[in-house]
DNA sequence: GGCCAGGACACCA
DNA sequence: TGGTGTCATGGC
């Protein structure tokens, strides 16, 4: 082994044991998480198609919306027209093209899984996950975050609260790819779906107060609420 | 009034 | 391949 290769590995393994701690840090701050917001897969799937650049509290007023004309259902998203249902998702922000997303989304099932979204758990992950990336719309969070959240397959969820946060503590790049920190995530950490959830819950939580209160904070507070621990 | 929120796609150089 | 524009509501 040459001592690029050991330098290489002994930072991968650094990285490993700080991704678990900064894990443990969260949990003890924040407690669990329960997530994901949603009576059932089709419910989270999607809310993960409306949450795309938007807060949850307005993709409750869009699912809300959805819930009253009786339309979240497979069934219902294929009957209504395309712009009625953008009316009914406005609140979610960029209400046409979701409409869209949310008729492609319902395609697909209808076409690839018998308009049952239980049946994606049949397809192996990696593959599933290819097809679903395959679908106009659908983009490598949204794609994860229904892998994990609506048919628990151990799919790391990376957003833009992931990318900020491990960037600014030391263990990533700003500009590192989504597979990229997706992998050293999954590398870091047993395959396991529940620690996979709430983490990414965690994080979200963690973004959303004092990341976002500081966001010009160059050391992260995370590195104080978990000073005791990351060394 | 301005900024930002749990992205993804289209287009261009 | 990477950068930039577009989508376009609602809360603070």
């Amino acid at each position: 082994m040459t001592a690029k290769t050991k330098n290489t590995r002994a930072r991968a393994t650094t990285a490993g044991k700080r991704i678990k701690l900064t894990y443990q840090g969260l949990y003890d701050t924040y407690g669990p998480q329960h997530w994901w917001p949603g009576d059932c897969p089709f419910e989270v799937c999607i809310g993960a198609i409306l949450t795309q650049s938007t807060s949850w509290t307005n993709v409750e007023k869009a699912i809300g919306n959805m819930k009253d004309a009786r339309i979240l259902s497979i069934k219902g998203i294929r009957r209504v027209n395309s712009r009625k249902l953008a009316g009914l998702i406005r609140p979610s922000l960029y209400y046409n093209v979701k409409a869209r997303k949310l008729k492609e989304f319902i395609r697909f099932l209808d076409e690839q899984y018998a308009s049952d979204v239980n049946n994606m758990r049949k397809t192996e992950m990696a593959e599933l996950r290819k097809q679903l990336l395959a679908v106009w719309g659908l983009g490598p969070e949204t794609v994860d975050s229904m892998l994990l959240y609506a048919i628990s397959k151990p799919s790391f969820v990376v957003d833009a609260y992931t990318r900020r946060i491990f960037s600014r503590l030391g263990l990533s790049h700003p500009h590192s790819t989504y597979d990229e920190l997706k992998s050293m995530f999954e590398a870091s950490l047993p395959k396991d779906v529940r620690l996979y959830n709430e983490y990414h819950a965690l994080i979200v939580r963690h973004g959303k107060t004092v990341c976002k209160t500081k966001p010009k904070c160059l050391e992260c507070c995370l590195k104080k609420a978990c000073a005791n621990r990351i060394r």
